[in-house]
DNA sequence: GGTCCCTTCTGACATTTGTCATGTCCGGCG
DNA sequence: CGCCGGACATGACAAATGTCAGAAGGGACC
């Protein structure tokens, strides 16, 4: 069989990605055939040169890798997506996992792990660190509707409610619902607490 | 002369830290001699090994790289510093130069272009990323005073005004007044957007 | 010594919030 | 069909927040 796996690096740091091409490429059996430094690059090296695995991290420009990870997923289904990530939240497995992600490591991880890991993903496996996936158990499915969530994302700059009502279309009492009640839900003591707790959880 | 630099390598993620050190012992005249994975234990192995240059990232668990640059400039004055970043806020590098760091750079820079940087340092010269600089020199001075700067910190997780006044053992009225003008001088809607820019900005 | 500016406080006020009760409308489910 | 929960709204009240004026002490600088 055709053993060569051939590899995208996406990070938008160029000192990362540029290590990590020198030090996958010493794998005998992996083959850097492209690089980009944010979302868009990335998919546009996808499509122009179709790799058998795709590691994306996870905050790039643009678009962010389960964006990308998405679009791979329609445009080029063969292509096995593995996320890299530097902060782990919890909300983020979750996504990426619904955008048919098949491996979601930390930073923390050493390269041969990575090669290791980046070899049974594309044998069709997958892999998620264990110490994440305890994270996403523990922190459960995020207890906000829709428009919860929205609403405070929305809020997540400060902005008052004034403004979000106005941005989100809705009027300022509701907007004190939704808020009041994501508070609630989420155990904290203002919308601004709210929103940084349902950022550490990735739920928003 | 003796023209090989050792190196301590400091950076939370192992993947990247092993990367770099990968390809830094490409050149022939660097040498890592020892690698930390925190804040503390870029101290300790800096005492222990006495590099010529320390290669610190900004972000990492137990002490950052510029409170790890302070305690090394007092321990060890022939060691130079360089810093390493990924986002590269304004702030930041001001601390750092006023730490006795020698050197300041994102991660978006390749491996040779941080060997030369390396090299730089090491002969004793300044470098700060030009873009970085001109960020820096953009967004100038904090316009906060110790105080406000204070506040507004113990204020960034969204407390409300009685526990920002207990925990720094002020008036709330003192608080608010601080919040207040912290506000108006950023030009911020509310104290937490104010925190917001404030947080860009590399002012708290 | 006088003049700033920072720190710290108080009190009062308008505005913004968080909270609650209550209501309508709609879609899904047994 | 009837019930339930979510989306959406209103109105009202209490609490938190933002704003202002004023005042006192202290350090820095001329």
């Amino acid at each position: 069989m055709t053993d060569v796996v051939r590899l995208l690096l996406a990070d938008d740091e160029h000192l990362i990605r540029g290590a990590l091409a020198a030090l996958l490429s010493l794998e005998d059996d992996l083959l850097v055939v492209a690089e980009a430094a944010t979302g868009p690059e990335a998919l546009a090296m996808a499509r122009a040169h179709a790799p058998d695995v795709a590691v994306l991290d996870l905050q790039m420009p643009g678009a962010d890798g389960v964006k990308v990870a998405t679009s791979l997923r329609a445009e080029l289904p063969d292509c096995r997506v593995l996320i890299v990530t530097g902060h782990g939240r919890p909300g983020h497995l979750k996504r990426a996992l619904a955008a048919g992600v098949r491996g979601f490591v930390p930073k923390t991880v050493s390269a041969q792990r990575l090669a290791e890991i980046i070899r049974t993903v594309h044998a069709g496996n997958r892999y998620v660190e264990p110490e994440l996936a305890a994270d996403a158990i523990a922190a459960g499915d995020s207890p906000l509707t829709s428009r919860e969530a929205e609403v405070l994302e929305l809020a997540a700059d400060g902005a008052p409610v004034a403004e979000i009502a106005e941005r989100a279309a809705l009027s300022q009492g509701t907007v004190r619902n939704y808020l009041s009640s994501a508070v609630s839900k989420l155990g904290a003591g203002n919308r601004h607490a709210a929103v940084r707790l349902a950022r550490e959880r990735g739920w928003v």
